[in-house]
DNA sequence: TTTAGGTGAGTAACCACTCACTTACTATAC
DNA sequence: GTATAGTAAGTGAGTGGTTACTCACCTAAA
């Protein structure tokens, strides 16, 4: 089973295959859309031919889906989040998730990837969305609602707070990747800004005088 | 030079013909895309043929690109919006603008044919993009840095803080009506929530006594 | 009679996808 | 060690269908 490896491999594995068209693709797709990518720029974006391409995956549209449903959430972020949630630190909690999608060197693929899927009525593209982004509005909501019942938060409705909260993160992101907006601070600075704004507008008075005024 | 009208006419004048395509084009365009829309399909739905949407457009581009340049600003809301910063009447400012864009039957129109524009890279996008969205931000930064110098606005960042607002209202509209979330409060209650999170997170003490606390 | 409005029948290029076929690697028999 | 058989990796040259776009021609109204 255990195969050797030659200092100069002329085919590659089917797993190394299939891994580099899956990668090619992606940036294609997220680029210029499902329609708007031929498979002859994937084969040759890949560096094999088209045929291979579909001996890998029987239609291109099987190609999209095996992209979109690779694509998992992120545990490690969650885990550091619960742990600042578990102290009550909504700074941090809020920082922590803004501060993951507002950073330099983010892959702006994932991005463009969700917006195209769903705006071409693409089926996965709600568990896409699902596993992108869902999770931030449930676990948000959550702890909101628990900062209202402990008295530290005043009485919004929590979903509606959750997603103004990812709107400002979600739009930034969407202004400076998708519409090229120039950014005029950095990712901390900005970061630091939706952060104080939203607990500003939530928590209520004795919470704000231990957090937001430094 | 003034025509006559009869009853049953068989052939279209060229602005109604010219006008009629636009108006099929841009739905499909909206639902499907540049790349994703046929000319053939444009004709159909413009009720003529192929041949005669090239008579009045030379390319399928081009008829995109007149579609994107014909959706001007609107200036009856900035009127409105106009009057009530003049009397410093923020909770108004913010709803009118919110509740212009998140109101029951608004056209999801316009929100695809900019979103697709600017993630296919068309060239018209950065103007579309200007006219539908940066009138916004740059009239609410003016209003916030001015209520921040009278003392009604603790001392942000005006135009991250006109982002942020925007970004809720243009997130709540992304997930409705791309993503297909369902709504859980009315517009106006959305709106409202939104406009008392985002005044309560700018305004200072004294504001926040007038008009955030009822 | 003029002319703007309108079309059926193309065209070359391109699309996703297929197939007959070659090549490179490996396990095994000797 | 080497010959060989088996197989996974890989492709050039297509396939029928679709695309954006054209052109010669028609038709109704002023």
């Amino acid at each position: 089973m255990a195969t050797t490896r030659p200092t100069h491999r002329r085919k590659a594995s089917g797993r190394e295959r299939q891994a580099g068209i899956i990668a090619a693709s992606a940036s294609l797709f997220a680029a210029r859309g499902f329609t708007g990518t031929t498979t002859r720029e994937i084969a040759k974006a890949a560096g094999c031919s088209e045929a291979l391409v579909f001996k890998h995956f029987p239609t291109k549209r099987a190609l999209y889906a095996a992209i979109l449903a690779e694509k998992a959430p992120f545990s490690e972020l969650l885990a550091a989040v619960d742990e600042a949630a578990k102290k009550r630190d909504d700074a941090r909690v809020f920082t922590l998730i803004a501060g993951y999608r507002i950073r330099r060197g983010a892959d702006p693929t994932l991005l463009r990837l969700l917006l195209f899927s769903a705006l071409e009525g693409h089926e996965l593209s709600k568990m896409f969305f699902k596993n992108q982004h869902r999770v931030f509005y449930d676990y948000l909501a959550g702890y909101i609602g628990q900062r209202i019942q402990e008295g530290a938060f005043r009485r919004v409705d929590p979903l509606l707070a959750a997603r103004s909260f990812m709107g400002m993160i979600a739009h930034h992101r969407l202004l400076h990747e998708i519409f090229r907006v120039p950014a005029h601070r950095t990712p901390e600075d900005s970061v630091a800004n939706y952060v104080t704004l939203f607990l500003s507008g939530v928590q209520t008075g004795t919470a704000q005088e231990r957090h937001a005024r430094p």
